[in-house]
DNA sequence: AATAATTTTTAGACTAGACTAAAAATTATT
DNA sequence: AATAATTTTTAGTCTAGTCTAAAAATTATT
């Protein structure tokens, strides 16, 4: 069993690990978790004499399978749960990240499992984020982001890199949301930004923002 | 904002306070925590700091209003959080405890709310425990032990003592529980045992079960 | 290759919350 | 009223998790 704590450090390291695919640096971890990069040294010590993680001096860390496997259930329950406040509890997708947070603690197989049939075993959180099964598999999904799309390319909004509310917000504020199908009509070389169609209606959009909205092509 | 192990003092002081009606003494909230004296000492400084309850060395300790409130509050989503896993994910009377103490412990006014409503508004929890409302009143309803009815008196069961998961998977099996009818047909003097006819079938059960058991007379 | 900059680890300190053992206060018993 | 038993508090220690400051190792730059 893990405490909190360790359960955040597992779950960060795991995050970083999908995008940089080598050891994860004592700093990047410390980053992540705005904590300090001895707290991290510590910290992982404790978690490579558990078995989550190989760690040696100087040469970041890599998560075991059983690590691995570990991160994949935090991670599944804090999404079943940001699809239960959204679904059930009337929560908007900028509010559910920070009680998600604290809900994916909860030590309960049965809570679980029970809650994933309760809302019929859902496929994807409110961000678009997949949920990985119980055994820790996590479906890839094919997705690019707006900013990548050449002109005339179309899709639909699949996901979310930014995840903060205000992000989220401004992404309401705009009508922009997962599911809305979204045709780059033109780009401008100038500053980078888009000329986009967003179900009808035509909009600019900064490169910031299309660097965060993911769009499945078609 | 009070710690998981903050609440836990808070909520046990409340549950004694209802019981003794003076002051709670160390030695009390010790064993009903399974901690040592010397801890809770050092608790109750901290609470008395805090403004949670008023302490005087070795004269116990009284909850404040705002103790009791805070009190009354967690109580509330630990009672609201066992109706959720009965009602909705297939949790029985005697798996809820365990996981409510662990969800109670969630900060999240919206959450909470949005739960109760979800929830319908329940008045009572899965072991008819009543649930305190947002301003932490706490409804009392007229209720007697079983063992405490005289032969020929009759009520319905409406809540229980201990709510130990054994105790309550006894329950199951004798198919006495919440909302049964309950007639006493005869005390036994030898053993103060009943015979008492529950929902139309007759059965005799020991004082400690009868002890247990909480009535409202009809 | 040497030096500078950066990253990482170590050493030592702090807090919350727990514990044991001993001292002090209260309560019960003679 | 004195003594014994019990309860409560204090003093000191421990662990988990954090921090700062300094030392050590690695990486980048000249
Ligand atoms: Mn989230
Ligand atoms: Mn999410
Ligand atoms: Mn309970
Ligand atoms: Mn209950």
């Amino acid at each position: 069993m893990f405490s909190q704590s360790e359960e955040n450090y597992i779950k960060a390291i795991y995050h970083l690990a999908t995008v940089s695919d080598k050891g994860i640096s004592t700093n990047a971890i410390a980053k992540k978790l705005t904590t300090k990069a001895s707290s991290v040294t510590d910290m992982i010590k404790k978690l490579s004499d558990k078995k989550v993680l190989v760690y040696k001096k100087y040469q970041g860390v890599t998560l075991t399978d059983f690590g691995k496997r570990t991160a994949a259930n935090i991670i599944r329950k804090h999404r079943l749960w940001e699809v239960f406040l959204v679904e059930k509890l009337n929560f908007t997708w900028d509010e559910v990240h920070e009680v998600a947070e604290q809900l994916e603690h909860i030590k309960s197989p049965k809570l679980i499992d029970e809650l994933d049939s309760f809302l019929g075993h859902p496929k994807r959180d409110p961000h678009g984020d997949p949920i990985p099964d119980k055994e820790g598999n996590l479906p890839q999904i094919q997705k690019s982001l707006l900013s990548t799309l050449e002109k005339n390319e179309k899709g639909v909004c699949v996901g979310v890199n930014d995840t903060s509310s205000e992000f989220l917000r401004f992404l309401d504020k705009q009508e922009i949301g997962l599911g809305k199908n979204i045709e780059v009509l033109d780009k401008e070389p100038f500053d980078d930004s888009f000329l986009v169609k967003i179900n009808g209606k035509e909009m600019t959009i900064s490169n910031k923002v299309a660097n965060n909205i993911y769009i499945q092509k078609n």
